[in-house]
DNA sequence: ATGGTGGTCCTACCA
């Protein structure tokens, strides 16, 4: 089984790219974030014709969305607001074997780090607290997968210079212990970190604000795929496709690949 | 301390 998960910022305009990546890659599951089109202009056709007859999307104008595009049918499928808003950061889905599947965008969260000054640093940080308490809540369960781009780097060298960053949105450490509260509520395991020890840097996306991207390597871990223990056994390898950045007109993120059985 | 680039949609907003 291949998963993959890739910030795309926006379906329509890399389609190509995706196209790409479905040749390389062949993933039978593909998770998506800021597909940034609406359900009613989502390119059905598209997708499909790359191989994915069975897709979740949940879109919304101009804005975030997510979709799962996959070439195993859903058992069930389910979309979910969270805090309160239909913004579009969340798509759930059930595949053959029970295995559960959850894709998220966490907000951004801005630039200022202090929820007093700045309303998406707030709702960022909510947004962290009701997946805690999502996860906690639920009973333990087994064959989980959750992926997506959450926004936070949370370990030391998942940024290029943890001292720099200590105060820049995506690495505060209250986020990081947000992010690692949720790890321990849903008893996640990291599948890429499972592979790669952690005094390793690495990272998923590149900001689009440098000339050159690939000047001291200045990139952030925003992107993850956890898996629940009993998943751990199962993993065969996992990749982040950090060539997809030197693409043309690539996203700002790159896909991450998980193999296992 | 500042501004850098790229997406959507049409005037700013968001990343």
């Amino acid at each position: 089984m291949r998963l993959v998960t890739w910030n795309i910022n926006s379906l329509r305009l890399r389609l190509p790219l995706l196209q790409r990546l479905v040749q390389e890659e062949q993933p039978d599951v593909i998770c998506l974030q800021e597909i940034k089109v609406q359900d009613s202009e989502f390119p059905e056709e598209g997708v499909k014709s790359l191989g994915y007859p069975h897709v979740l999307r949940h879109g919304m104008k101009g804005y975030n969305g997510v979709a799962i595009l996959s070439r195993l049918e859903f058992l069930a499928k389910d979309p979910q607001n969270w805090c309160a808003k239909d913004d579009s950061r969340h798509g759930r889905v059930i595949l053959p074997g029970d295995l559960d599947l959850q894709n998220f965008y966490v907000p951004a969260g801005g630039d200022i780090p202090d929820a007093k000054k700045n309303v998406k640093f707030a709702h960022k940080l909510q947004f962290l607290d009701e997946m805690n308490a999502y996860f906690r809540k639920r009973r333990t369960k087994q064959k989980s997968i959750m992926v997506g781009d959450l926004n936070i780097a949370p370990l030391e060298h998942d940024v290029w210079s943890h001292k720099q960053l200590l105060d820049v949105v995506s690495h505060t450490p209250i986020e990081v212990e947000k992010l690692t509260s949720i790890k321990k509520a849903g008893k996640w395991v990291d599948a890429v970190r499972h592979f790669v020890p952690e005094d390793q840097k690495l990272f998923s996306w590149w900001s689009y604000r440098s000339p050159d991207w690939t000047k001291n390597d200045r990139g952030r871990r925003l992107d993850h795929i956890w898996v629940t223990p009993d998943l751990q056994k199962s993993l065969k390898r996992a990749r982040i496709r950090k060539d997809m950045r030197a693409w043309a007109q690539p996203s700002d993120h790159v896909a991450v690949v998980l193999d296992f059985d």
